[in-house]
DNA sequence: GGATCGATATATCGGCGCTATATATGAGGA
DNA sequence: TCCTCATATATAGCGCCGATATATCGATCC
């Protein structure tokens, strides 16, 4: 699934800026679970506005580029209808922390267990973002903030059980001078 | 963290071939989490070889392309060493089923439950692979599958008993002649 | 027996998308 | 006063995925 598809997909929530899609990538309903920047949203809309899939108005501003507001048209809606109909790409999940873990057996012990806490903080941070519900959510958005709460819930319910296991692992290191 | 380093990483565990190291991408101990594939490999070896990371010796077969069996040089070992002790990149999680299921409300109910039924079969069989410990894993080895196994069940867990609210936003539609 | 398919093995091309940067200004905190 | 952050668009460079090319062997299938 591109990032023009994305878009589609973002303007289904109604008329939006580059910079507030981009926002809704890195703040808002898609950035648990999905990842795009400007260096791709911009010329998807750039493209999608030659293929007819949303159509742009300006609006001036002072001090700031004019706005430059996208909607989608009903051929960009049908466009978006077949991409959720196709067959989807299974999740994509990419830790460095995982692949960090592997070599747990060549770290020293203090690295390890500074690297457990950060994460464990990192996701107690977002399990309380995902915790409100918003009431303007739609029904999807709502199961999708449930579903991530859950797996970060689950997630740091297991490290806190389990960090032992790679840090009894870690080369424990003499106190140095 | 490049290809490159994770390269390094796969050659900590031994000895390995371009094809070799594409497996544990691909079924191997990085499938979980990682991704890389033949089109950043084979240039990522090559270029680690230029920078006296990695040595290279070829193996002469009959019928394939002769091996190119690479190793960590002492200082590919050190480079490694090195980024494992960088500031680590926060984990990514990209899935077009959460992203599909926002618009759960435009989509006939047929299509959110095959969606649900699909995902839940695959999920079933990543925890039933992740089941299995190996006498041969390192113990950071171990700790990934184990976490893996933990979320994935989670995620099962919460689909089950869930699934019903995305189900009841979709669109009824009458049954076609 | 012949055909097809998957595994083995290396390698490159095209194009998509991230990171960083450029540009410009108003608001708020140090 | 200065710096940082938010607003807003845009591009260049480069890294990486997906598809493709090439070649052979063993297994399965009809």
């Amino acid at each position: 699934m591109h990032v023009t598809t994305l878009c589609l997909g973002a303007l289904a929530f109604g008329d939006a800026t580059g910079y507030e899609i981009n926002k809704m990538f890195e703040d808002g309903p898609f950035s648990h679970f999905l990842d795009a920047s400007y260096g791709s949203i911009y010329p998807a809309l750039t493209r999608l506005t030659d293929e007819g899939l949303v159509t742009c108005r300006t609006e001036q501003q002072e001090g700031r580029p004019d706005k430059k507001i996208y909607s989608l048209t009903e051929k960009g809606r049908h466009q978006l209808g077949d991409a959720l109909g196709q067959q989807l790409a299974p999740d994509k999940f990419r830790s460095e922390f995982l692949f960090t873990v592997l070599f747990a057996h060549l770290l020293p012990r203090d690295r390890v267990r500074s690297l457990v806490d950060q994460r464990l903080a990192a996701m107690k941070e977002k399990v309380e973002d995902l915790s409100q519900a918003d009431e303007e959510d739609t029904p999807g958005m709502d199961f999708a903030r449930r579903y991530g709460h859950a797996v970060f819930a689950a997630s740091i319910e297991f490290l806190e059980r389990n960090r032992h296991l790679i840090e009894e692992a870690a080369i424990e290191e003499k106190a140095h001078a």
